[in-house]
DNA sequence: AAAATTTATTTGAGCACTCAAAGAAATAGC
DNA sequence: GCTATTTCTTTGAGTGCTCAAATAAATTTT
């Protein structure tokens, strides 16, 4: 460290205005959770260590125990910022999606296999933290919180898409629990397959499965998935 | 450790027979991968140390580098172990099912959810190992193998359903697709639900997803992946 | 200058793996 | 049949390294 030049011309230009501080602190979480989750898509979550974080977000390793105490704090505020983007899309889009419950179900799984939820970055970041759910209760409660929001969402779209055509409320739940299933396991599938299953091919696995499961509605409800539905 | 009775009474029966020694070694490794499995449950894979290991097994921690080279080499055969548990149930189950494909896919389905292969304990150690395997071409070497032979099953099984009643090969490659991410995703709720979904429940939803899938063969199939056809 | 923030260094625990030696079993020599 | 020799197993303290976290120092903002 070698001297700098201490002060500047003592005129204006603060390069950095008013509301600096707080704002700097949510930038630097911001920009370490973006770091954080680079490493784990780079060297997978148990080779992350502050070491590669701090490489990641070029700032030094104690700037991550700062913000976020500890290692673990942090991971958990990656998983819990991933979940929160996959969140505000499904919500977003079911408000979009109106009062007919054949459009709600349809945005729910397009949202499934929009490139901003359903890309390998963000299911290397779940896989990781699924893998260890089971021994770390705070990852466990993160994914828990988030999957039964999910759920209900499916499951009351679901409900009243059958009701109109008077199935019960049990068949509902079996059938948002398949649909729930169905598309983890397109999520499983685009994981695994290495870039030989698209986001988009899933969508269209989805969309042709969902439409011979409602018969009443499949049709529609299948052109609504792809997005090829003539508007009203 | 005191005097122990030297020589065996100099009878025949030497309780321990010629091939001892080679015996030995296949009985200290599965002895070892057990452990390895325990210590994943109970700690997650990021947490497994040569020192749980050797605490789980009853043995020194050199034993199991002496076995497997290192600890790398240790998991990546417990990975193996529990897909080659798999296989076997699945092909056995397979052969039994005799040439009527209705049987056969039945019999894939229905192997999914024994709780043989679909428990608590397997599901853990598959969700560890797929956690890691985008950093670890060893782990994903394994899953790619085993996962293949059980798609390739499962397509043919559909192409012979599906040709039989007139539909393409493209359709039974689809929906040979639709059944795995149907399956897949019912293991990722049985595996994040805590005990709340049941194996048993898993095979109940899949058989009533099917049945409305193959509208020719549907209830056949149920029945069979149920357990409830009349015996021929 | 006082407080807040960022960077750099130190520390001590925990890790995989090594290695020399001991123990046990199989084989050979008498 | 008995002992010596060799081969195979097992042990566990030791080694060097990596890591998260703590601490200290420097810098910036108010």
């Amino acid at each position: 460290m070698q001297a700098t030049t201490k002060s500047p011309p003592a005129g204006t230009m603060p390069a950095r205005p008013r509301k600096e501080r707080s704002e700097n602190a949510a930038r630097r979480r911001g920009q370490l959770i973006a770091a954080t989750t680079k490493s784990i898509v780079e060297n997978g979550l148990a080779r992350t260590t502050l070491a590669t974080v701090s490489a990641a977000s070029g700032l030094s390793q104690g700037v991550a125990v700062f913000y976020f105490a500890n290692k673990e704090k942090l991971f958990a505020e990656v998983l819990r910022h991933h979940y929160e983007l996959y969140e505000r899309l499904w919500v977003s889009a079911l408000a979009q999606a109106g009062d007919d419950p054949v459009r709600q179900l349809a945005a729910l799984i397009r949202a499934d296999f929009d490139p901003a939820a359903c890309n390998q970055e963000a299911l290397i970041v779940w896989y990781a933290f699924w893998g260890e759910a089971k021994a770390r209760p705070r990852y466990a409660e993160i994914s828990d919180i988030h999957d039964s929001r999910h759920s209900d969402a499916i499951r009351a779209a679901c409900a009243r898409l059958l009701i109109e055509v008077g199935r019960s409320q049990e068949e509902a739940d079996a059938l948002g629990a398949g649909i729930e299933a169905l598309t983890d396991g397109l999520w499983h599938r685009i994981y695994l397959s290495h870039g030989t299953m698209s986001a988009r091919e899933g969508l269209r696995l989805a969309a042709r499965f969902v439409a011979n499961i409602f018969p009443e509605r499949g049709e529609r409800l299948s052109a609504e998935i792809l997005g090829t539905a003539q508007e009203a």
